[in-house]
DNA sequence: CTGTTAGCGCTTTCAG
DNA sequence: CTGAAAGCGCTAACAG
């Protein structure tokens, strides 16, 4: 800067003024300066900007892992926003936490007291009630998606509501034995749970109770690595109880479901004839196996919309925590059920 | 840090000299510094330390979007490895490009120049010569994952390699009429391409050069988008045709291939018994369709682990320019072919 | 309309 | 063993 300074004869004031468009300056000087700028293929040291402004530039963008369509999807929406409102260009900062408590903790701290972020958006993960104290003291907005949290922005699809229209859905079709595969809802040593497990778990008992079924606990089987081979090991152990469901509500996800129909499939169980399957998340997958998977849809696409023009909002100070917005989900019905 | 200075009564140099783990500070001091440091949260300005030290501390990390397999198996593993090997922790910076070229260039020469990595890996997208020449004379290396240029590193799998043992399988087993969808081989305006489309296209046409088949561009289907409707449209294009492939070597990916077999599924047209399909990734759903998918596996993950080795290892001088690395594809036999 | 100056928070020589 | 001081590259008052 200071090498475009000289060269234009001017001294790096200017130029710093002429970068950040100030009025004050002539077309005459302005224009020497931007070109000697392209000449000479200057993009100023960020850090020292950030360190001279005080503001990161940055949105943090905080997911168990990258695979996994949510954190994809949802980062490619940011992505998308950003250029298309020229806000926080190439300023998205992924971060992962490998499932780890302790990582997490430690990352917000970091970007918390580093200044490494002026808004966090959190997915699936759910940061600790004193950290998010810590935020609000320094103003530092904290999005979540897929939680909710008192003294955040919360952004969520409506779980409950989403696995009592599914169970609701096969009562009326196939009775009154469904089974529920749902993930683990206690969290294993130092890992995190992802909650929606237990309101999704929350809609399926309310379903029943609101058609006069028992709960029962042996149709309930856990999932907890969220996998295609979780479906396979809970159908062997429902097909060996005494009790076994008429339809199978996979709450943990279609990648699950589909492991239970390649599974049943194998053992010559017709779906849906002697075992219908709801899935949850309506993956690509969803419409490829035969028959083609009845699933619950959410709209990440629409979330990661909404995360990035409320996260900008918020930055701007234009909403308030505490602000939560609940979306629809919705029943997609194909063969499987 | 000057608040902690002073309660501890002694200077920030103390203080930083403390957080570096310089060895001429007393354990008395260290000690008591470090139990404030503890007491008010206190966490460095990472804009700061970069301005100071004139490192930044992150490998950036290009690609065209989030979603899809290889970007984001890349970034868990590239995660993975920073965390096991302790360097570059939270130091990851991933960036799509949205696939527009404008964008890529815009942004390498902002990395570059804007110090804000001390290396970048390319995944599958590919950087013009000139800025590859910029890249150079500011010593800051350039991975290639998925392509190779002069003046970078690079980590392949052998595409020609692949497709050629693909068609070969193909044409011992289900004889000469063999379709290729491939990727599109032009790029759209302002848009990239991916180079793998050409390469397999390349050993496609050296296993039909083997075994003494004419090349026969009615056989040839472009898929655009890589995306299951590609499948479903193109296997209905080649069935219009007179000349119809016997089998179908779609080396635009699995998700193609599983369209192709989803639309024959519905023609009644049985898979392999009228047409063989052979895919090319390995995803999740290659597993679980009927009948299971044969394809074209790439070692993601290793490609991760090493893209992050040898950043590293160019990032401390240990390797030069110019290593070029190809990893061997393998042919995984299921049913469909 | 442009130059001068101080300072963002940290590191690092050089004295003491 | 620790303090003082200069400087990293940029911005923003305030003068002129």
């Amino acid at each position: 800067m200071k090498d475009i300074a000289t060269r234009a004869g001017v001294t790096k004031a200017t130029v710093s003024m002429v970068l950040s468009n100030d009025e004050r300056i002539t077309e005459k000087t302005r224009d020497r300066i931007l070109k000697i700028v392209k000449e000479l293929n200057y993009y100023p040291n960020e850090s020292a900007q950030k360190l001279a402004l005080g503001k990161s530039n940055t949105i943090a963008v905080i997911g168990p892992r990258y695979v996994g369509s949510l954190m994809s999807t949802l980062l490619h929406q940011l992505e998308d926003r950003s250029h298309k409102t020229g806000k926080y260009m190439h300023g998205i900062q992924p971060y992962s936490t490998l499932n780890q408590t302790r990582i997490k903790e430690e990352l917000l701290r970091k970007i918390l007291y580093g200044h490494k972020a002026d808004a966090v958006i959190m997915v699936t993960v759910k940061p600790g009630e004193e950290i998010v104290k810590e935020y609000l003291k320094n103003k530092v907005p904290l999005i979540l998606v897929e939680n909710k949290m008192k003294g955040t922005i919360s952004i969520q699809v409506n779980n409950t509501d989403g696995a009592f229209r599914a169970t609701e859905y096969l009562v009326k079709k196939y009775g009154r034995k469904i089974g529920l595969i749902v993930g683990n809802t206690k969290p294993r040593e130092g890992e995190d749970v992802n909650p929606s497990a237990g309101e999704r778990l929350k809609g399926y008992r309310a379903a029943l109770k609101a058609n006069n079924i028992e709960f029962d606990e042996s149709y309930i089987g856990l999932s907890g690595s969220y996998a295609f081979e979780d479906g396979v090991k809970i159908l062997d152990e429902f097909l060996k109880k005494r009790k076994r469901p008429r339809s199978i509500f996979c709450a943990a996800g279609d990648e699950v479901a589909v492991g239970v129909m390649d599974r049943a499939k194998k053992l010559g169980i017709r779906i849906p004839g002697d075992l219908a399957v709801i899935g949850y998340d309506d993956i690509l997958e969803s419409r490829v196996v035969t028959p083609e998977l009845t699933t619950i849809r959410q709209r990440f696409d629409e979330m990661g919309r909404l995360a990035f023009d409320m996260t900008i909002d918020a930055i701007e100070g234009r909403i308030k925590t505490d602000t939560n917005i609940l979306l629809d989900p919705e029943l997609v019905l194909r063969e499987s059920a």
